[in-house]
DNA sequence: ATGTTCTTGTGATCTCTTTCACAAGCGAGA
DNA sequence: TCTCGCTTGTGAAAGAGATCACAAGAACAT
């Protein structure tokens, strides 16, 4: 096991997760790979595909055991332990994710916010006091922050990657819209809403013109 | 031309377009596959590949002009027209996008946002009125609404979604933690912040466990 | 015990994407 | 006009991911 698995692989295992514990939740006991597929938009073969990197979960003519695969996958995706994250920037999108106390839903700590702005240090933003940027390092390395969360405009995303993943950070998930460049070995995602917008506006307009030419064969 | 297209292809094209821009602003003229590929992250082969799908932009032994293909882009990328979005749902991520003036300044029209509580209804919003949900479909109709984004909560997301489409939407862009199912020919992608940070855990988790192993190896 | 029904786990196959490698073409300079 | 240096456009090869199809097992009824 531990071969190289594709990000594709992952998403899909969290999808999987998500499901799992809301039918625990429910206590359903039991789940089938096609339950899990079509909860999950994707096919039952895949479902065991995927599952089947990491080893053998289910029973013969059974399924699978619903808190039982939770669990394994929370082991999987490395959810049991507590992970600290750090917003750097709490301009619209970083302050929305603090206030809705979206990470500490999710079993995350935000270990703290930073923000080159002084009108903004100080800031109570969630339970985080946002704190000057001279801060960064020293906060990193004291509460062991290891996810960064890239929430500045385009023009400083790149420094502070660089200083995040100096000051410990071995993963970054960056909101801007630029392509970050960090050491291999450090696991990087983005979030790029113009990216997905685009492609919104491609596939409409693709779909357009591939229905522009069914007319013009009909014709 | 126009045969499938994969969504990597398009996420691609809508960097190099990005790069392409910010080159025209500052007036360089001409941008070779190689240039394009080291400021997006990718390699020349692949640009050269990715454009070669729609066409033939380039002159051999220079490079492509940049702001040629930069219209060039926005014409394949369906950029050239206006669209009208609406937004479902203004919580922390509904406000956050319209607050920050997002799709404004990318040329999006916001035609209109909405939201179940009445307590949001009437607020002001980036300049766009809060509309109630029994306005939906008329507003849609009206100002030809074709991208809807949904920013509700997990619970009301499908049934947004379903009556969007039903309204007239072609696109519909996901904030909420579930699958949605659409009618074949609406455009989908989905922004899952959840997923990337599980995403990250797991590769940070299975790279620790590769350098267990390599240790392992060393003893 | 035996048969029936169901669902998993997985090699084999297919399909899609990326990478490679090179001929074709353009411009500049002699 | 010819040659040289450079970069595109693209078939062919390689690599990755998704799908298929079926043997292997598990429960349960007879």
């Amino acid at each position: 096991m531990a071969r190289k698995i594709s990000d594709s692989t992952v998403r899909r295992l969290s999808r999987y997760l998500r499901r799992l514990r809301a039918l625990d939740r429910r206590e359903q006991k039991v789940v089938s790979s096609r339950g899990l597929a079509e909860a999950t938009g994707t096919t039952a073969a895949q479902v065991r595909k995927d599952l089947s990197h990491f080893g053998s979960f289910g029973k013969r003519g059974q399924g699978y055991d619903v808190h039982d695969l939770r669990v394994q996958l929370e082991e999987i995706l490395g959810l049991t332990r507590r992970w600290s994250v750090a917003v750097l920037g709490v301009g619209k999108i970083g302050s929305a994710l603090l206030g809705y106390g979206f990470f500490t839903e999710r079993g995350f700590d935000v270990a703290a916010a930073f923000d080159a702005d002084p009108a903004k240090v100080g800031l109570d933003l969630g339970g985080v006091r946002v704190q000057p940027l001279s801060e960064l390092e020293q906060t990193f390395s004291d509460r062991g922050v290891s996810i960064a969360i890239i929430a500045t405009p385009v023009e400083a995303a790149q420094e502070m990657a660089t200083r995040a993943v100096r000051a410990g950070a071995r993963a970054v998930l960056n909101f801007a819209p630029v392509k970050l460049n960090v050491p291999s070995g450090v696991a990087m995602r983005e979030m790029d809403v113009t990216l997905e917008l685009e492609g919104l506006c491609y596939m409409v307009t693709a779909a357009g013109h591939v229905a522009d030419r069914l007319a013009d064969d009909i014709e």
